[in-house]
DNA sequence: GCCAACGTTGGC
DNA sequence: GCCAACGTTGGC
């Protein structure tokens, strides 16, 4: 199944990604239960993932990654000197999981959340309809309708 | 920077 | 288990 993970590009960007090259990058910090769980329970090595820049001047889908690693618990839980350190998080049994995704590709026109709500075709993107969720599906045809908005179809 | 939407926390 | 207070997300 197609995914849209969402990034802030100011701190984790599609060029971050494409930077970490074949071995891919840990996608960590979920920090809300819903997210975790599609993360846990349904994300798959050899996924199909959408890369969105949030909480920018342009949020846009800006490339496409691929699942390298299933869920695992997200090391930064643990962390007291991380952003996303949880301390009730308990260590034998981690509230939080992490996947690895490795770049795919950066899309020569990015697709703005603009251009989405205005193709009828994406309405029912969860991306329009539950803005906030930063681990979502994406059915097939939205995937396709989305790569052939950028050109890379 | 504002603020609406929505998730989480914690007192009762 | 309710719900008010509070925190976060993320578009604008």
């Amino acid at each position: 199944m197609p995914w849209l993970f969402k990034s802030e590009p100011d701190a984790f960007s599609i060029d971050d990604l494409k930077k970490a090259g074949k071995k891919g990058e840990r996608w960590d910090g979920i920090r809300n239960y819903q997210a975790r769980n599609f993360l846990r329970d349904d994300v798959r090595k050899g996924d199909d993932v959408l890369v969105y820049h949030s909480n920018c001047k342009v949020p846009a889908v800006v490339g496409t990654a691929r699942v390298v690693r299933e869920a695992y618990p997200d090391p930064t839980q643990f962390d007291p000197e991380a952003k996303y350190y949880d301390p009730r998080s308990p260590l034998d049994n981690p509230r939080w999981v992490a996947v690895d995704i490795t770049h795919v590709s950066t899309l020569r026109h990015p697709v703005s959340l603009q251009a989405i709500k205005a193709n009828p075709a994406l309405a029912d993107m969860v991306l329009v309809s539950r803005g906030r969720l930063s681990i979502q599906p994406v059915t097939e045809q939205q995937w396709a309708e989305v790569l052939r908005m950028a050109g890379n179809a």
